[in-house]
DNA sequence: CCCTCGATCAC
DNA sequence: CCTCATATCGAGGG
């Protein structure tokens, strides 16, 4: 992290952080206006039993009857059931699209942007600001308008003096608003703050910080550096104690290629056999070399991961000696580390809930012809 | 330092 | 009942 960053420069900016309201169920609407009236609920269907998995997202009149992001689609249907609703699967590749266009625009108001994910993103407004917040909420809502105008989809927007700020303030006024927080108000901002409203700030984590004591922002600032640190790292707690004081040193930074590439499926619920093991390895494995393809990237560490029916996570990587880019060695060396697993650490084939393969340590090999051979067989 | 593995977060 | 993909951190071993 670049903490490298003088005083002065600290102060003055300005740092929007860009929400796309309810992303995967706003795009269904885009393309069926029809969905706008009733309850509508994106899912991820896990495939393992008849409607297993879980909800994405889903619409505001969703939302009205407690159906929530993340909740077994189970329990959404049950909320839903006396009601006219509609239950779609994701689809990915257009709301990719939709992102796509939305980003553009607000890269076209220039200045240094970071895409976060497929609905989220900062965009450094200092310059064209001019440090005014004022300025900047005029922006805000030029941005907004533009996006709505040209495709249809509301986002909210965070204003503030830095990632952490901006990231909160989204979040305050949804759907379709603007939160301005400026330097001076910072402060006070993260004091009215929840715990657990600070991003990075997950359940096991307040877990630890209330066994130290710590219930809300201002009881951080108040503990001890060091206590801290050996609760929760060093990391987390530099992060978390500058964050009680609304400082942040976090940049803006461009995100490049990706770093890992993964693909991730549920079994059916029947006992799997050795064989169908082997050809859901080879399938994932497929999957991920796609990706890869497509990226022009090669790999050097390859990882499986076992989730067991205790939801226990276990995964087992190899770090190969050189980089590759083929298939083969993909699936060679899944398998090797599939049998690794099954044998030394006894995981019995019908204790495996869902498996997973992901490749990391890429490296772009674009413009390499000898290696490129490798993506045509 | 590098490698491997698990944990956590948040989407 | 409990998806999927990615990034980051830290511990522990070498």
């Amino acid at each position: 992290m670049n903490d490298n960053i003088s005083l002065n420069e600290i102060g003055k900016k300005i740092i929007f952080h860009i929400d796309f309201d309810y992303f995967y169920a706003q795009c269904e609407e885009i393309r069926k206006p029809e969905l706008r009236d009733i309850p509508s609920v994106v899912c991820v269907y896990s495939g393992r039993e008849h409607d297993s998995g879980v909800v994405s997202t889903c619409n505001y009149e969703a939302r009205k009857y407690g159906v929530k992001a993340a909740m077994p689609i189970r329990a959404a249907k049950s909320k839903l059931k006396d009601v006219r609703a509609v239950f779609l699967p994701t689809d990915i590749p257009y709301y990719q699209e939709i992102s796509r266009n939305a980003m553009k625009i607000i890269q076209n108001y220039g200045d240094l942007f970071e895409q976060v994910s497929v609905d989220e993103c900062y965009v450094d407004f200092t310059k064209i600001t001019n440090s005014d917040f004022d300025d900047a909420k005029i922006f805000a809502t030029s941005l907004q308008k533009n996006i709505k105008e040209q495709i249809n989809l509301t986002c909210s927007i965070g204003v503030g003096p830095n990632k952490l700020i901006s990231k909160i303030a989204s979040g305050v006024n949804k759907p379709n608003g603007i939160t301005v927080v400026n330097q001076d108000d910072a402060k006070n901002f993260i004091s009215n703050c929840k715990i657990e409203d600070i991003p990075g700030v997950g359940p096991k984590t307040a877990l630890k910080l209330n066994s130290l004591g710590i219930k809300s922002i201002s009881d951080i600032s108040k503990k001890n550096i060091f206590e801290l640190r050996d609760a929760l790292g060093y990391k987390t707690a530099t992060f978390l104690a500058n964050a009680s004081n609304a400082i942040d040193y976090s940049q803006i930074k461009i995100r490049g290629t990706s770093k890992q590439i993964g693909k991730i499926v549920t079994l059916k619920k029947d006992k799997p056999e050795f064989e169908q093991i082997k050809m859901i390895a080879a399938t994932l494995c497929a999957s991920v070399f796609e990706n890869l393809k497509n990226k022009r990237q090669a790999f050097r560490v390859l990882t499986v991961i076992l989730i067991l029916e205790n939801l226990q996570h276990v995964s087992i990587s190899k770090s190969l000696k050189l980089y590759s880019a083929s298939l083969e060695e993909l699936n060679k060396n899944s398998l090797l580390i599939i049998n690794e697993m099954i044998t030394n650490n006894s995981i019995s084939l019908d204790n495996i809930r869902r498996m997973g393969v992901v490749v990391s340590d890429l490296k772009d090999i674009s413009g390499q012809d000898s290696l490129l051979n490798y993506f045509e067989n």
